[in-house]
DNA sequence: CGCATGTGGATTTTT
DNA sequence: TCCACATGCG
């Protein structure tokens, strides 16, 4: 992709604070990208001098991976999750120890604490009321209690619980997640007051991710790291807020840009829709405003009427069939839906029918019993610095300890004499253990670690990431069609979309007030603008699950009607439907001993196929020679950036003004 | 303790 | 709307 203006205008900018407006499919991430290198090359800011902040792995993943493919190796003073970030300043930089805390902290989940708060209750007879959504409890109420509130929100002895656990949290030196942005805040700003400046800590720039995703102690973070000097850069979009129910809030975004007298620039040109879904999609945006559209007119949305979720699971079915034939790629094609809930039908049904289709369902280690345990003792082990003390191999520094096998260390800390060695599943146990203890070895040799610092800080982060050792995510490479909530939809982008189910009681859901009513306004609009040349919107007539209302949605009447292709049933289904259950086989055979481009071209009408791979330039091309991808064909390029493709890595870009690039 | 009555939450999920 | 839990009364 090359820079638009308002891209190069964001980059280019040369404000203490700036906030950039960016709207769904603008290029948000390619700017953050471009705003790096551009500091670093052209602006000389050392990479050991920038913060970069994230809100979720996979985000940070994806710009560290791109930002590879482009500068190389870089070392940031910070880069990643608020709370990883967060995490490497109380390790590397912040006196801790002031406040009791040692060194060799852990980091608990919010399931370990509340296991903690109930231990604490039952040790101080506390009266707590609804334990059974104790969590749930501690995290809402966790704002209130430390922003001075006096009562609970029942009267029960819940503040009393959280000082006590606050107590012994620091008794067993472990911090929540929550814990590690508070205490760096509360160390960040003690040291500016105290102003003795003895803090190693001197960011230059401060760039963030998503910034509309931010709670209040994240924004606090963002405010203290900007006091130590830093320029800041965020981008976000408060059209793309649906975590509010977990702190942020749609006016943060704005809240930010008065705190930092921050100046916003917009990113209003989107790449990735049809003119008709972005239409459609503006009609769901909180501050109807300059979202653009650069791609033609495309093909009506369609508006479908099933009687059921299993009538239509099975048009689905259908359409997928149909669409595949058709050559479209599985990938290509996602289902979203409003409940976790709402796959099962789907599941059964493309399982019979032979379509492959992954689920996204957020899974941890924390499903696996075995290794849930077995993390929880070494967590609790590795406070010990003692641990391997009178171990059988010869050092403790892991780089030099090759040799040693997790097979090893199991037998060390004596596993088995934990384990029911009688029972079925004692082998497939024992395997899985040996698995994470391999991959904890690993780590420790690849950080330089002592073996027990190396599993210590495995054990921290993979508390923020999760482990996903055992059951690989849901890969969005493979050629499968994914099912998932709209909120799991956020970031991702589709050719064919069908959100199912838009009925008042799921899409909306029924909500409280108008702030949820607005938060449900914008899940749709995430959920319509990921796709990108075929959206198809189905409600039911008759619908299975409780609380949901028969019939459409207002949010499809919200849509204007020359922008709908209404449909009581697809064609497609009604040709092979006898007695209102759809006859796959028959229509798999039609289709099969038919002329498909012709079937389908009457079935569908004359649907434009999304052209794959087409590439315009027909010339001659001009080739180019780059350090680490070898030589290359230009494919792309504008006054600023260049794209070429590589036979080993693919399509990279480049910005011109850093010539890395020698053309040939 | 059993029963009647009252109240509030359900759903989405990252670190 | 329905269900689980809290509270109050006999």
């Amino acid at each position: 992709m090359e820079l638009n203006k308002y891209q190069r205008a964001a980059v280019l900018d040369e404000s203490d604070a700036c906030i950039v407006n960016a709207k769904v499919g603008s290029g948000k991430t390619t700017v953050l990208i471009s705003k790096v290198l551009y500091l670093h090359e052209v602006k000389h800011i050392s990479y050991d001098k920038m913060i970069v902040l994230t809100f979720t792995n996979k985000a940070a993943d994806e710009i560290r991976e791109r930002l590879l493919a482009q500068s190389g190796n870089c070392m940031f003073e910070g880069f990643g999750t608020f709370h990883s970030v967060a995490l490497y300043l109380l390790r590397e930089k912040l006196p801790i120890e002031e406040l009791g805390y040692k060194p060799e902290f852990a980091v608990i989940t919010p399931e370990e604490e509340e296991e903690l708060a109930l231990e604490l209750i039952k040790e101080q007879k506390l009266k707590i009321k609804y334990q059974n959504r104790l969590k749930k409890r501690l995290e809402q109420e966790r704002e209130p209690y430390e922003n001075g509130s006096r009562e609970p929100r029942y009267q029960d002895d819940l503040f009393l619980l959280m000082r006590l656990l606050g107590q012994e949290k620091l008794k067993r030196n472990e911090f929540t997640f929550r814990d590690i942005i508070r205490v760096t805040n509360y160390l960040l700003k003690k040291e500016l007051q105290s102003g003795t400046g003895r803090l190693d800590f001197h960011p230059e720039w401060l760039i963030v991710d998503e910034v509309q995703d931010c709670d209040a102690i994240q924004i606090e973070f963002l405010t203290l790291l900007k006091q130590y000097g830093a320029s800041f850069f965020a981008v976000g979009d408060p059209n793309q807020v649906i975590y509010s129910w977990r702190g942020s809030s749609s006016r943060i975004f704005y809240r930010l840009k008065d705190e930092f007298h921050a100046r916003e620039l917009s990113l209003p040109l989107n790449y990735r829709s049809s003119n008709v879904i972005l239409e459609a999609a503006k009609h769901f945006q909180q501050n109807a405003d300059d979202l653009t559209g650069t791609r033609e007119f495309g093909d009506l949305i369609v508006v479908k009427n099933q009687y059921n979720s299993f009538q239509e699971a099975n048009d689905l079915a259908v359409q997928i069939h149909l669409l595949a034939k058709r050559g479209i790629p599985y990938r290509e094609i996602a289902i979203f839906y409003r409940l976790q809930s709402q796959s099962e039908q789907l599941e059964k049904v493309f399982a019979t029918e032979e379509i492959p289709f992954e689920v996204s369902v957020k899974k941890t280690v924390q499903d696996v019993p075995i290794l849930n345990w077995f993390l929880k003792k070494m967590k609790q082990d590795c406070q010990n610095r003692e641990l391997f003390a009178g171990a059988p191999w010869k050092t403790e520094r892991a780089i030099e300890v090759l040799d040693v096998s997790a097979q090893e260390i199991y037998d060390f800390l004596n596993v088995n004499e934990h384990l029911r060695q009688n029972s079925v599943g004692y082998q497939d146990e024992r395997e899985q253990i040996l698995a994470m203890l391999d991959r904890m070895l690993r780590y420790a040799k690849e950080q330089h670690l002592t073996l027990i610092d190396g599993f210590r800080q495995f054990l921290n982060s993979s508390a923020l990431y999760g482990i996903n050792i055992l059951q690989k995510e849901v890969d969005m490479a493979e050629d499968s069609v994914k099912l998932m909530t709209l909120h799991a939809s956020k970031g991702l982008e589709f050719s064919y979309v069908f959100i199912i189910g838009v009925n008042y009681g799921l899409i909306p859901l029924r909500t409280q007030d108008f702030e949820e009513e607005d938060e449900e306004r914008r899940l749709f609009f995430v959920g319509m603008t990921r796709a990108k040349d075929h959206l198809e919107l189905s409600y039911y007539t008759n619908p299975d699950l409780p609380r949901v209302a028969e019939g459409a949605s207002r949010y499809i009447q919200m849509i204007p009607q020359h922008l709908i292709q209404d449909e009581s049933r697809s064609d497609a289904a009604k040709e092979f439907t006898t007695d209102g259950r759809v006859d796959l086989q028959k229509m798999r055979k039609e289709v099969e001993k038919s002329d498909t481009m012709h079937t389908l071209a009457a079935l569908f009408g004359a649907a434009n196929t999304p052209t794959v791979g087409a590439n315009a330039d027909e010339a001659a091309p001009r080739r180019v020679r780059h350090e680490k991808y070898g030589v290359g064909v230009i494919v792309g390029e504008d006054e600023n950036m260049i794209e070429a493709e590589f036979e080993n890595y693919g399509k990279k870009e480049f910005m011109k003004m850093f010539s890395e690039l020698e053309m040939l």
